[in-house]
Formats: C-alpha cells, sequence, structure tokens
DNA sequence: ATGGTTGCCTTACGCCGTAAGGACGCGGCC
DNA sequence: GGCCGCGTCCTTACGGCGTAAGGCAACCAT
C-alpha cells in the first residue's frame, strides 16, 4: 500500500475519501485508514487529535473543498439567478455523484463544516441578488439542499449546549455567511406566520410540495 | 425493563423501535434491545434468525405499516389526484417524523423493503389515475419519494447476483405491485431519450430541479 | 419414561474505537 | 561529544459490538 512519504493530515484524510469511495463508508475505520498507509491505526491519533470524528469531518471538508473547487471554474452565469443556482446544484450534485457516501456521512454528523455553510451561504446570496425574499430563499434552501444532499440539515439548530462556544461561533460565522445571517436576523425579526420555531419545517415541507405536486401537475396538463 | 410475558418478534421488533426512538439508531444493538426485554443478546436470534439485518428490517417494516394505517384512515379525497397524492405524502412525512431515524435506516440498508415498495406502488396508481403518463409519474416518484424520506432510493435495481431469487421476487411483486411493474414495462419498451439505464437518476434530478426553480421562480415573480 | 424440540443462556472470537505508555530518531544546547 | 526533549510511530490492553457454537432446562408427543 502506498507507504511512502510522511504521514500528514492531508494524506490521511485522503486516505480515508479513497477508501469511502473504494469499500463504502462502512471500510472507513481507524484501522482501515491506517493500512491503506502502511502505518498502525494509533499513528492516525497524532494527525486526528479530535478522534475518529475528526476523521470524518474531514471527509466532509474534502468533498465541500471540491464542490467549492467546481463552483469556481463554472463561467459566469451573468445575472439570471435560476441558472446560477441550477449550475450550482448540478456541480455539488456532480461531486455527491462521485463520493456517494456523503449524504449518509451529512446525516450521521451532528453539527454542519464551515465549507458546507459557505456552500449554502453562496446559493443563499445568488438567490437574494436574484430578487427572492428572505423567506422565499429560506423555503428554497430547505428545497434544493435537500434534493442535493438527499436530506435537509437543521442549518441553523440551537445546537443544545457549549453555550460559550456557540456564542464565538455565531460571531464569527456572521463575517463569513453574510447571507445566512441576515437571513436569520431577517425571519426572527418577522413573526408573520405562527411557525414553532424561526424555522418551521413542517412549513417548509409543505411549501416545497407544494412547489413539486404544482410542477408535476402543469406537466401533466401540457401532455408528459 | 419490560420483563413480562414472553419473547417474540412482534415484542423484539418493538423494543428496537422504542430504542431506536428514544437514543437513536445507534443505541439499537443486540445487546441493548436484548436488555430493554429482560433478556440476553443470544435469545433474539432465535426469532430473528437473519440476525440484525433483520431486526433493521423490521424496523422499516414496522414504520411502514404505520404509514399504511395512516394512509387508511384518510378521508377519500375524490377524484383529485393531486389532494389524493398531497395527502399520502403528508401522513408519510407525520410518521418520518415520529421515528427521525428512519431516512438514515432506509439508506442503509441494501434492498427495499415489500411494505415500502407498496407505498410507491400506491402513490404511483394514485396519479396514472389521475392522468400521469408512467414517465411523468416515475419522474414524481423521485422528486417526491426523495423528500419524504429523505432520500431517493433506486426502487428496481437490478440488485446484482442471487439471479434465481430475483426472478421470484420479481414474479411475485408482479402481482403486488401492478402499477410499478406496469410502470417499468413502459419504461423499458419507450427508447424515447438516451437515458443510461431504463432509471437515468441523473435525468431526473435535473426534472425536479427544474421544477422547484420553476415554482421558486413563480413565487418570487407573484411577491413572495 | 424417554427422546426430541423449544426457549433462553454461556462462552468465546474477531472486529471496532481508543486510553496509556513505550521505542526510536533527530534536532538543539551545554 | 554527550545529553535531552520532542515528534513520530508502535505495542498493549480494555470494553463494546455482532455472532458462531454449544449447553441446559422445560415441555410435549410417543
Amino acid at each position: 500500500m502506498g507507504s511512502d512519504g510522511p504521514l500528514s493530515r492531508d494524506r490521511v484524510l485522503g486516505a480515508g475519501v479513497a477508501l469511502a469511495d473504494a469499500d463504502g463508508l462502512a471500510a472507513v475505520t481507524m484501522r482501515g485508514v491506517a493500512t491503506r498507509l502502511g502505518v498502525e491505526a494509533m499513528s492516525l491519533y497524532h494527525y486526528l487529535p479530535g478522534k475518529k470524528d475528526e476523521l470524518l469531518d474531514g471527509l466532509v471538508d474534502v468533498v465541500a473543498a471540491q464542490i467549492h473547487a467546481g463552483l469556481a471554474e463554472r463561467e459566469d452565469p451573468g445575472d439570471d439567478w435560476v441558472a446560477d443556482v441550477r449550475s450550482r446544484c448540478l456541480v455539488a450534485r456532480d461531486v455527491v455523484v462521485r463520493h456517494p457516501w456523503l449524504p449518509r456521512l451529512l446525516g450521521s454528523r451532528p453539527n454542519l463544516r464551515p465549507g458546507v455553510y459557505q456552500l449554502y451561504d453562496e446559493a443563499l446570496g445568488a438567490m437574494v441578488r436574484g430578487g427572492c425574499s428572505y423567506r422565499l430563499a429560506h423555503r428554497a434552501m430547505h428545497a434544493l439542499g435537500g434534493m442535493v444532499l438527499g436530506f435537509t440539515p437543521e442549518v441553523f439548530d440551537p445546537q443544545a449546549g457549549d453555550d460559550d462556544v456557540a456564542e464565538e461561533e455565531l460571531a464569527a460565522m456572521a463575517e463569513s455567511l453574510p447571507h445566512l445571517t441576515a437571513m436569520v436576523a431577517a425571519e426572527l425579526h418577522d413573526p408573520a406566520d405562527p411557525t414553532l420555531g424561526w424555522c418551521d419545517s413542517q412549513t417548509e415541507f409543505e411549501f416545497t410540495l407544494g412547489l413539486l405536486l404544482d410542477g408535476i401537475e402543469r406537466a401533466r396538463r401540457d401532455g408528459v
């Protein structure tokens, strides 16, 4: 197995991604990744002080970076926000298809990674620039994110616990995620509908369901 | 813990569902379920000869039965196919919300269960009766199924291996799943578009993406 | 009564994540 | 040069997991 060169965090994560691609997420074990690097399991802990969670988070980071790279290579969509968002979804899907374990991995992680937050923030920015209200963009994010990633994470879970850490995190996010923070602020200050929390997933669900059913019925009337 | 009465397959599955609801899917271990029943792990194998896979499949069956029960309680939607399919989705979602581990569980299983196939078949029947072509209904199934279950399984995976078993299974399914089998037949005989397999997930994806983006843009034009 | 069957348990094995600490080499410092 | 510290990797060990193999007591039909 590839045993040349010194170990490094990146080499460990690369081996993890390769292993997941080849043999599935279940094959990504400390011992398995280590073997692929010609090394013993415990050696990995030097580069992953956060233990296996950090390995899994690292896999998400690697894939998120691939999506960012794909987005950077797109041609300029001009000011057609629909084309922009569509191509964003297609780029993300291309990467997810190459790493089919990503949805399950994302669904099993307790937190979203910063790189994933950024993907959401950029897409949200594209919608808002295109004239979508924060409310509409919020619902669109749930609908589209759910389709691309295979599920819909609660982007801003109150997250329970670690209040001090959460404060700092939110402050740091406000800088790098301007649209998401603006959206949260806008939705929180707008008591328009009787949602349970600021993010009423039942309402989101029914919105997406309505979009799909309307579109299907329209397609039926237009003859397949 | 509930230690009265004799063990049974249903009691084991019930304990598994309760454990998953309470402590999450990761807590559903042979030892954990057994403990909840006041029994040792190996005792469960008497009622689950298929080992842990059969336990997990059983959890899916229990939830699918709950969805079927919810569907049976609906009031007659008449001949409005959109209302019918909408209420089907809402019933399924209600059950999934009560058992939030279901999407991840379904995504980790290699095969779909008969009870889940039936749910798809019934929804498909409602659409076809409503005038949808098989092609449109097929795409609608992907779009709606993905939203409700949190992901889109390949309903008719060639499934690789066990060819003899697959033959029998398909024959058995043809009886209980008339609409699904008809749809597969219709799509296979219709070489209308250059799909890779009979079920081109890229085309499905772009169809759903188009529906959502069209709907969102329409909502934007109509003012939030 | 007796022998098989049923229902549950005991033991044991090889996976897993990981806590604790040991071995080795390479740099700087006296 | 001699020494030390530290970075890098390994050994050992523990408890939890799924489960193979087999034991044992109760029951039922003969």
